[in-house]
DNA sequence: TAGCAGTTCATACGTTTGTATGATATGATA
DNA sequence: TATCATATCATACAAACGTATGAACTGCTA
């Protein structure tokens, strides 16, 4: 834990990573505040209590990536392009954030209300991801389905494929911290998000405005 | 809690409930007990311990699939009718089994070892799916790429659906408890898989045998 | 130098935790 | 009825938990 970084955010990032790793009920704060250099006291006095942390660790990853996939849903190209866009961008938002999708599985998981940000950013993005798949059904370009259940399936596969991280370094011995690794099940999750949606029969062409 | 089951059963009935809703940390032997309408010495008595219980649900459901899904596998139809059936297969297990994909998500968030049921149900279903994969690719049917990431599609996308039940809900309106909800999600997934899978371009012939 | 807001620190408090213990109850067998 | 394994029960215990408290330290401003 860098000792250059303020108490407070030393805290956060100790909290982040022990929150993926073993979730919330399962980190002490006593381990947070050992973790990042901190008195016991320390968690209570910057942040009021062990769950605002957990809500300021939450909202550090889910707004930027709100405000990300509106953007590139909001891109002039056309709606399987943007698709595979929002595939990437989510992916590249996971690398740089590997405890992302550790934390979204274990509040989709539980009983418990969803954090407010959580909400708010899978409302969003199922949103936005259900906008391009209608437009691109209207197109032809995609095939007829539900698109609410189209956009669960292209944010899930991202979330998944990178919770499940763990399982595919033991199935093909390729470890997902490594580069080439990710480009590879980058690459993989766009092909099968674009073949799964496209319209199989050849778009058939739009009516031209008059 | 039906106390016509014997209080052994009736604590592995109350602890997958609790376990899947609230995690393994979060859930107490007293919230066990009180629920199964047992003595708080029951768990002790009946498991040894509360890791050893949900180690026992665990496997209660774990086992099952892993075995359903290889006599899937084994069946003599083409690769992608196959991968259909697991999926269906996966979904089905899935809906009388509601907590499964939640324990799963957790133990896949987790840094702790996964728990020896859930590690092989892993790599037998990983397998399996991955060989009738690689043997589509062989005839055709199915597009080149990695059969190991097509596996973790295949078995994700029935996972993750499920694990998002909630914010399916919001989204749609429609709640996956009601069969027909479950039919649509069903059929949605299916459909995915397929598209995602197939080879585009029309399957090259075969060569024949000699 | 005095004062003060911001921060860190050691310690204490009341709960809740998983498990252990020994007494009691139950139901089949002798 | 006596015996015995199986099961249930009320308690006890030490450990770990989140949070509160008040003293000590820090660096800046008056």
């Amino acid at each position: 834990m860098r000792r250059s970084l303020s108490s407070r955010e030393r805290l956060i990032e100790a909290a982040r990573h022990l929150f993926a790793g073993a979730g919330f009920d399962a980190t002490s704060v006593r381990a947070i505040t050992a973790r990042a250099h901190a008195n016991l006291g320390a968690v209570t006095y910057h942040f009021g209590s062990k769950q605002a942390l957990y809500h300021t660790v939450i909202e550090r990853f889910a707004l930027p990536l709100a405000d990300r996939l509106a953007a590139i849903a909001a891109e002039p190209a056309p709606p399987l392009e943007r698709l595979a866009s929002v595939v990437r961008g989510f992916l590249d938002h996971i690398w740089s954030h590997p405890e992302m999708p550790r934390l979204i599985a274990r509040e989709l998981a539980s009983d418990r209300p969803l954090p407010s940000p959580i909400a708010h950013v899978i409302r969003r993005n199922a949103e936005a991801i259900s906008r391009i798949v209608a437009e691109g059904q209207r197109d032809g370009s995609i095939r007829p389905g539900p698109p609410q259940l189209f956009a669960m399936s292209v944010a899930g596969q991202p979330l998944f494929l990178a919770l499940a991280g763990r399982a595919i370094r033991e199935a093909t011995g390729k470890d997902p911290a490594d580069p080439a690794a990710r480009s590879l099940i980058t690459e993989h999750v766009v092909a099968n998000v674009r073949a799964g949606l496209a319209n199989a029969a050849p778009a058939p062409v739009a009516e031209t405005a008059p």
